[in-house]
DNA sequence: GAAATAGTGTCTCTCAGACACTATAAA
DNA sequence: TTTATAGTGTCTGAGAGACACTATTTC
């Protein structure tokens, strides 16, 4: 059994910036598509990768320097007619990161709404992930991802609005979140501004909390 | 580059028979593993396939015969330790069959809990697949694929019970199913018996219909 | 004091669970 | 009539949405 497939791993990496949800990209410097906008990704590396997960986060390191964010399978496009090169699996995975840890170097930030047409199927990949993570969010912790360590409650609400695109009531949100008790108070450590101090909070483990639907 | 890498297709075949699920699986006639229970699955056809979900259907279709199930990607196990030839990619998909239309020719019908030790890691692909049954049934209309065509509401309770593993309110039960109206009523149609007949019902179109948990 | 945002209390309306009831068949 | 299961009606308690209220800071 001889096969000519090749196989790729490509990385989703979404994070909130300007109130809206964007993707990273950048331009490839070979062909094929040569000089259009792609996914991070590339060749799972047999000799050098355990496993798909991975190549995932050899990908994400090299490319942007991030070493552990939040990092899930996305799901597998697998054709004949993904790649101008023959037969091509490509393993997609998706992260989360918090806009601040995201030092841009070769990668570019577009908004994933109206995005510009990229290499291969990657507009498909992009659009499986945010998908995955509007429906994700509604019901999981999944939104303290795109957030630094330490926030605040009014913060998180506005990630949980601005990914799901609607309002949430701030009195119905606090009491869902406190009673799912998946935060943890960071003591004497409170947001100052020019109003009253807003206590920062943390997740407390690493897992995600899954619940029912805020809206 | 050259890669050395297996890339493979298996699927997942779940059942409901005896109040339980049941999983399809099949000896092994060569190497590796050869003797030992696996899931069907084999080898993608670079020169015959389109994409991964045909070579499913395809492995399907040759091993038992079924056409048209239920089908989804269910996720994709890759990494060097799980293949002894080598570093190795299985998509794994997972289908969902009415007892009634399962004719097991080669296939056995194994209780999902309490398996032998399969083949490969397939005995973790079942588990993904079982926990992924599990829970999306508990939100969406997956249980009817389990059913024939032509079923009654108690035969849909009883399935959403042995999928959820906890019993269920008819009368809760009745009025979350119609109002979500994923049923189509078959007219002049009913399930005669030694009491009062029950109603046959019917899925209307055939994309899943999600809706809040039922537990 | 005003302004701004953090955080809480309370009312109401909806809906799921519990369970009793009615309906329609066979024997 | 009894038995068995199909199918409906009704009460209640928990919780989400709406929104008004209090709290704590800067200026």
């Amino acid at each position: 059994m001889v096969q000519n497939i090749i196989v790729t791993v490509d990385v989703v990496l979404l994070t909130l910036r300007d109130e809206r949800l964007h993707v990273a990209v950048q331009r490839r410097d070979k062909e094929p598509y040569n000089g259009q906008l792609a996914l991070p990704g590339g060749y799972i590396h047999d000799n050098e990768d355990f496993d798909a997960e991975g190549s995932a986060r050899r990908m994400l390191k090299d490319k942007t320097g991030i070493a552990a964010p939040y990092l899930e399978q996305l799901e597998t496009f697998a054709n004949s007619a993904r790649d101008p090169r023959g037969w091509s699996v490509s393993v997609a995975y998706y992260a989360l990161v918090a806009p601040e840890s995201l030092s841009v170097g070769q990668l570019d930030l577009l908004p994933v709404d109206g995005l510009p047409v990229l290499a291969f199927d990657h507009n498909k990949l992009v659009a499986a992930a945010v998908q995955r993570v509007r429906n994700k969010a509604a019901y999981s912790s999944l939104a303290c991802y795109l957030l630094p360590e330490r926030f605040t409650l009014t913060e998180l609400q506005h990630t949980y609005e601005k990914i799901l695109g609607s309002r949430l009531d701030k009195s119905s949100f606090r009491r869902k979140i406190s009673s799912l008790d998946f935060l943890e108070m960071v003591k004497d450590e409170v947001q100052a501004g020019r109003q009253r101090p807003a206590q920062f909070w943390k997740l407390k483990q690493g897992s995600l909390t899954i619940f029912d639907k805020l809206l």
